[in-house]
DNA sequence: ATTTGTACTTGCAAAACGCAAGCAAATTTA
DNA sequence: TAAATTTGCTTGCGTTTTGCAAGTACAAAT
């Protein structure tokens, strides 16, 4: 898979060429969630990801340092994905997704009372989020 | 066009069938700077997005209730596009992916001295931005 | 030694995309 | 006032991407 062009130098351009279709931000939803994944466990998910497509983001995701391929502790036949900085500090960003899912749909009970809680405190929550995701680095 | 099927109930999910492609944010940035946009004022944007494809997106993002469409004041062969309220909220959004754009790449110089004026007070530029906005709905 | 688990790859049909051309109504120009 | 241009689309069609199912290779468990 060669390195996609760029469509423009538009920031908000250039960035949707990275994450910028149906998968990209859901893949990075369960490690945000997840904090560490590997092949199978973004199987699981709900919006049922076909494995071709799974692949080829995983590999487009990788080559664009958003996420990183490491060793499973258990076991050699697992890999463990992780968000790299660049892929953490998209938390910023998937936060406000939600909070305009949450002004503009009702969503599940799990998530509405997380959002409750960053309401509340919203840099606070990206901050303690954040020192989360980097201690799996 | 039919209403796009939702893939789960998880609201980073549902928002991508909304916007999630590689086209409605442009779009939505486009009536973002520019307030008001016209058919063609699409497709003068850098991308050169396809005119197929902007019809339709226009359509979806319509019937999604982030856009709308009224009568151009000077001519009734025009069309003036806008972002309605629930448009506007995808601002933060919006601001976000230039933050997460400036710290890993490298903007345009017009775009960089409006992400420093952001950096100082981005509640601030948000409030004021939206406000501009909201003028001409 | 055989079965199961894990991470993919491959084949193929269906859908989406993207380019070019066409079209109807409004507007401008001659 | 007739012709040309602008504007906002639609249509055809070849190319690319997607999505489902099946297959494969290696590791691990039985």
């Amino acid at each position: 898979m060669a390195t996609t062009k760029k469509r423009s130098e538009c920031p908000i351009s250039c960035s949707l060429d990275v994450w910028g279709d149906k998968w990209s931000l859901l893949i990075i939803r369960d490690l945000m969630i997840l904090k560490q994944c590997t092949y199978g466990d973004f199987l699981k998910s709900d919006e049922k990801i076909a494995t071709n497509i799974l692949a080829a983001r995983l590999l487009m995701l990788e080559e664009n340092g958003i996420i990183s391929k490491s060793n499973h502790p258990d076991s050699k036949a697992k890999v463990l994905y992780k968000l790299t900085l660049k892929g953490i500090d998209l938390l910023p960003l998937m936060i406000e997704i939600n909070l305009w899912a949450d002004k503009y749909s009702i969503l599940p009970a799990d998530r509405k009372s997380i959002l409750e809680e960053i309401k509340k405190d919203k840099e606070g929550f990206i901050k303690n989020a954040k020192s989360e995701l980097k201690k799996v680095i």
